[in-house]
Parts: C-alpha cells; structure tokens; sequence
DNA sequence: ATACTTAATGGACAATCGTCCATTAGTGGG
DNA sequence: CCCACTAATGGACGATTGTCCATTAAGTAT
C-alpha cells in the first residue's frame, strides 16, 4: 500500500524478466504438454505457446530441446523422490510398518495421479533411445531400495528367514508397484487405492506372517499414520 | 532343375510384386526401428530405407502412417498371446502349474527380450496420445486374466480361501509380471529368468502355502514342463 | 501379342520441425 | 540520466516430416 512503485516493480520484474521462473515455466510446459498429448506432441511451438514465452528461449535457457526434455525428466524424478521421502519421514516405526509407508506413499494421489503416470511411462518409453531420459526414468533410486532392504533385513532377522527372502521381498514389493502403476494407467477409474495396498499387504503378510498381519499395517491404519 | 524358368518366375515374383510381403515387409522393419532407435525415430523415411521398399508404399498399403504403427502394435500383441496360448498349453495340470505356465511364459525369452521389451515400453508410453495403439498394448487381455483368475478361484476353494483371495492373486501376479519386465528393460545384464520366476513363486508360496510349495511347481521343473 | 489391372516407384508438396541470431526492451550501476 | 548488461523477442533458415499422385512396370486375362 505505502510503495505501491516499488510493488509494481517487483511484480512487473516476476511477470517479464525472471530468468529462473522462465526456465521453470518451460519446464511445466514440457511437462504438462507431456501429460496431455504425450512426448511426441511436445514439440517447441507446442511448449512455447503453453508458457506463453517467445520461441528462442529453449535455445537461450537450455541451449536446445534435448537439454530441455531432459531437465523436465529430472524435475519430476526428483519431486517424486523429495515427496516420498517426506511421507515416509515417521521417525523410527516398526519395519512392516515402513515397509508399508513406502508402498502407501508410492500409490498415494500425490505420487499416483493422471497426470504422473502419463508423464512417466512416456519418459520410460523414450528411455532406451533418448540417454538424456534414461538417467531420471527409473525407479530403482538407489536410496529408496536400500531403505527398503534394511526393513525387510530386520523383518527377516526377527522371523529367521534367509538374507536372500530379504532381498526378493523388496523386489517384489517394488515390482508389484511398478505393476499397480502399470494397472492404474491403464484403468484409472476402476482402480482403488486402498484395495491396492491391501493387496500388497497381503502378499507380504504371505511372506512375513507375523508383521504384516498387524493391524498397525492395514490401509486404514497407514493413511492415518501418513497423512 | 528341370523347369528352371518357373522356379525363376516365383522367385522374381516372391521379391518384387508381392503385396502381402511388403505389408509384412513394412510392418516388419516398423517394429525393428522402434526397438533399435525408438518410437521417435520410426519416420516413414527410416521405416521405407529399411524395409527397402518406395515411399509410396506406406500410403499404398496403410493409407498412412498412423494405420501402419496401429497394424504393427496389433501384430506385436497377437504374437506376444499367440505364443503365450502355445506355451501355456500344457494339458489338464494342476491349477498352480497351470499359474506357474503363465509365468514361466511370460518369463521366457520367447517373450521376454530387448526386442520385445523396448517395443512394449515405447508403444506404451506412446498409448495415452496414439488411440490406435492403446488398443493393442494392454497386458490385460481377457483371456489370459479369466484363465489365471480360473485356476486361482480353483486353488482358493481347495484353501478354503475367499472370491477376493482368488482375484487379488490374479492381479497380483500379473502386477508383479509388469514389474518383472520394467525391471528386465532397467537392468537386462544382471537379470535371470529363474530368479525372477522363483520371486513369483514364494509370493504365490505365502498366500497358498499347500499350492505353490509343491516342487511341480519350481523355476526347473516348470522349464521342463514348458520347453 | 495386346489390353487390362494393379503393385510399386520416387519426386513434388505444404507443413512442421529445432536451431539460431539480429533486434528490442527491461534492469541495475555509475 | 545514461550506459552496460542481458533477458526476451520473433522471424529466417535449412532440414525433415507425412501425404499424395503421375508414372512405370509386372502379372493376368483375352
């Protein structure tokens, strides 16, 4: 109210002249003209247009489309990875019970929406012949298996089964993700979230008897303890 | 020998004049490109230079681009089912070999290769924009899903089991096939077939201990059955 | 042999692709 | 207030896209 010159200012410097947020708003462009047409329609015009900016800033921002393709791959790897571990961040919880959040938080809206899973299988499926892709396309962070593996170690200590049902538990469980997702993409509006996790639970009950048949474990009780 | 001109005639005819050769012909080098180079890179000019044939004949026999792609995702997933109906025929067995078939078929290198993979991922990503090929790049083909569902609702009766029990293991295992073949296309050189095969196995042990402890049902005596 | 049918050719075509650059216009320092 | 700096513009450019058609040639029927 009292610099409203300064105010403008700063508004008319956010709107036209922001080097960062243009470089944002083409990725958003990138990504959202992904999401809704696919990687084939995400041609320079296409993005340009959606950002509402001039053609020659890909060229100026990242130095060509390729670059351009690949920092929007890299985005969306890392917003999946910052969200998932922010939901999994439930201090020292049971094994199952991480377990558990991982696999909650990897069929949550947030992760497992429209508009991600379109994203995600197009980048996979330009992965092999675009390197630039390959790098951001795959789920297998190492970060997150790991996190994984130690729960199921613990599992399996307690439960005296083998280093190596440790190890087939976490790619299963992974496995059976990348399978849900596949499952959703291909039949969204039928699918249920809670009937996906409890389905993944119940494998893992099958396995680990006596952790994953806890309450404490159930899709229900999971929401609650994530969101 | 003896009548060395019509030997010549059907050759000549054979190689050039053959319309049906040259569908295949352009069908044919559609789906080498997309595994070796990519979707993107499936242009008519690359397509018709491999197949050897004139730029006309994509017009000719599809009428167009788009109808040639569509025609080589059909023909792409009637393989993948034609070979699975082959492979997974294997008599009156008991339900959970007549499972254990689905995935060791499914497993095999008949189905599962870089061929294979990279096609399937790259058509998939493509499905959301290219109607044409969403049609052929769903895994859940009716049959193949009545069939295992059948011999799960089978198992889950002799168990005592619930309906719920039996429909969960089907989309379970096909979830985990899914994740089985992303994980194949991510990391081929450190894949194995009976690793994979026996992961889906203790996953089907847990939730039907009496079915799939059964030796008839391991990653070799499975291979035996098979091939 | 001749006419007819049609598979096959290959270039013309407009449209679109991504790259690049001369130019314009905001922004901050002197 | 002007100068240097650089974000941003938008059109020009050659290359490549998919479609289409006039033409050639192979196979068949008369």
């Amino acid at each position: 109210m009292s610099d409203f010159s300064l105010t403008d200012t700063t508004q008319r410097r956010t709107a036209r002249r922001d080097p960062e947020a243009s470089r944002q708003a083409l990725i958003d462009a990138t990504l959202d003209t992904i999401a809704e047409s696919g990687l084939a329609e995400a041609s320079v015009t296409n993005i340009i247009r959606r950002a509402e900016l001039s053609r020659g800033m890909v060229h100026l921002h990242f130095g060509g489309k390729d670059n351009l393709v690949t920092a929007a791959a890299q985005q969306f790897s890392n917003h999946y990875y910052s969200e998932m571990d922010r939901m999994i961040d439930i201090g020292n919880a049971p094994p199952a019970v991480r377990v558990m959040a991982v696999v909650v938080a990897d069929l949550s809206e947030t992760l497992l929406n429209p508009r991600s899973t379109k994203i995600w299988h197009a980048f996979r499926g330009a992965a092999n012949a675009h390197p630039g892709i390959a790098k951001y396309s795959s789920t297998q962070d190492e970060r997150l298996v790991q996190n994984v593996r130690f729960a199921f170690e613990e599992i399996a200590r307690e439960q005296g089964g083998s280093d190596t049902l440790a190890e087939d538990a976490t790619y299963g469980t992974l496995a059976l993700l990348e399978g849900m997702w596949v499952h959703y993409l291909t039949d969204m509006e039928n699918f249920s979230r809670p009937w996906a996790i409890e389905l993944v639970r119940r494998f893992l009950a099958g396995l680990f008897p006596n952790h994953f048949s806890d309450p404490a474990t159930s899709a229900e009780s999971m929401h609650r303890l994530i969101l």
